[in-house]
RNA sequence: GCCGCGGUAGUAUAGCCCGGCCUAGUAUGCGGGCCUGUCGAGCCCGUGACCCGGGUUCAAAUCCCGGCCGCGGCGCCA
């Protein structure tokens, strides 16, 4: 390594003018490394003048191995090329020695993005992604796509947003449910991970009007094997964080929770009486507030459970009701007091179907593009969506969804 | 939408409670100077700010009212 030639490319990170010597500290994905100036070469000295912090660079050069240098290494230039001067001074500081608002950072976000915590998050959440994708696939699915405008708003619930669609009324799909249900009836396993869009008007750390949801759905199965399937996914996920991203988790300070599988299971009258027991009132059928979730996780002394056998009122049409007429096939997945993935049974009886959109206010008519083919044998299956953000959270030891999205949407963000 | 807290140089903060001593302090950045090895380099000099409007007062960054914006909690949310 020692005397190798080197070209290496990257942003300045930092200046050190002592005079004599002159330190380039320059940062590209990989790492920051130190390039050396002396006195004598003055061209470079001047080069070195003119740089301004998070300009885009080219070294040419040698590399030294010296122990005075940070990591152990430095270059020692013949040329300097520069593609890009950044101008001064900078709206936030990439080094991170002065920190920022989260509002300033994402104003300006892709210098936010250039500092050390982000892109681990970033890299983090890249390696959870193929790790998804390959638990996958190793268990048969194939990665499909749904269409992402859509005709009708009629499954009430969350508000959609319009488009304008060759004069006629359309929108962005708020899930891919009724889709991938309709591809689990042709391929038995699929899955995607694709936008989806929520006109709402929640204003919370959680939420955001676009975000990528990981949606599986499977035939021939119900919702244990929805949730072992996503324990598996979600368990391969946080292994290959921690094995291969070493490195990012350091720089966040962070160790995900162990999951060890099968991850509890709590029925949804469990942690009613769990939450009675300390106190806390709900009233059967309700869902479960953000305090009582909260509240729920300190009692139970679990990082991540399921909550199974939601009441059946508080579940979307296409939920498998059980024969108790009370609750349903159901779960949300929990971490701590976040609702990371929920999914079910679905319901593959037409007439079953017909009768719960009708005990929801809903026109059967408008769905006639996916109960059609319910008459030509749709097989039994189950399955689930997933915040990917949400995930990030407990991945990352992130506060805020917004984190794991490059440039987030929300009721009032709309650029960068 | 509701409740709470906040808005001071490019960035992040101190000052506000208890109005005058604020010609608004500090860090970082930026400009200049010194220094052959820094490692958040150091030292010296300089630069740059009280969200908007109204009110109270001899006097407002500081107190009051309204607005706008932000953050947190909640609500809403297949």
């Amino acid at each position: 390594m020692n005397g190798a030639d080197v070209i290496i490319a990257g942003w300045v990170h930092a200046k050190r003018d002592l005079g004599g010597k002159k330190f380039l500290l320059v940062r590209d994905k990989d790492g920051i490394i130190q390039v050396v100036i002396s006195k004598e070469q003055k061209e470079l000295a001047e080069i070195f003048h003119k740089l301004t912090l998070e300009s885009t660079v080219s070294v040419v050069g040698k590399v030294r191995v010296d122990s005075r240098a940070p990591g152990g290494c430095e270059i020692v230039p013949t040329n300097i090329v520069v593609h890009s001067l950044a101008k001064t001074p900078l709206p936030l500081d990439v080094s991170g020695k002065v920190p920022a608002d989260i509002d300033t950072r994402f104003r300006e976000r892709i210098l936010d993005l250039r500092r050390d915590e982000s892109r681990a998050i970033f890299k983090i959440l890249s390696v959870a992604l193929r790790a998804i994708r390959e638990e996958l696939y190793s268990m048969g699915f194939i990665e499909v796509f749904t269409p992402k405008i859509v005709a009708a708003a009629t499954e009430g619930g969350a508000s959609l947003f319009p488009v304008a669609y060759f004069g006629r009324e359309a929108y962005l799909a708020q899930s891919p449910q009724l889709y991938k249900e309709l591809l689990a009836g042709a391929f038995e396993r699929v899955f995607e991970i694709a936008p989806a869009w929520r006109a709402e008007e929640s204003d919370t750390p959680y939420h955001l009007s676009e975000f990528i949801s990981v949606d599986v759905e499977m035939a021939f199965a119900n919702y244990e094997g929805a949730m072992n399937v996503l324990e598996r996914v979600v368990a391969r996920a946080v292994k290959e964080v921690k094995e291969v991203a070493t490195k990012e988790l350091r720089v966040l300070s962070y160790e995900p929770p162990e999951l060890k599988l099968p991850i509890k299971r709590v029925t949804y009258m469990d942690a009613l009486r769990i939450l009675a027991e300390a106190g806390e009132k709900v009233d059967l059928g309700e869902d479960l507030s953000t305090p009582h979730l909260r509240k729920l996780s300190d009692l139970i002394e679990e990082d991540v459970y399921f909550i199974v056998d939601w009441p059946d009122k508080a579940r979307p049409f296409y939920t498998m009701p059980k024969n108790d007429g009370v609750f349903s096939e159901s779960f949300d997945f929990v971490w701590n007091y976040l609702e990371i993935a929920s999914g079910s049974t679905r319901v593959h009886k037409k007439d079953l179907l017909v009768k719960r959109l009708e005990e929801r206010g809903l026109n059967p008519e408008n769905f006639d593009f996916f109960l059609k083919w319910f008459d030509y044998g749709m097989p039994p299956h189950a399955g689930w969506g997933m915040g990917l953000a949400r995930l990030g959270l407990m991945l990352t030891g992130a506060k805020n969804v917004r984190e794991l999205t490059a440039f987030p949407r929300d009721k009032r963000r709309l650029v960068p």
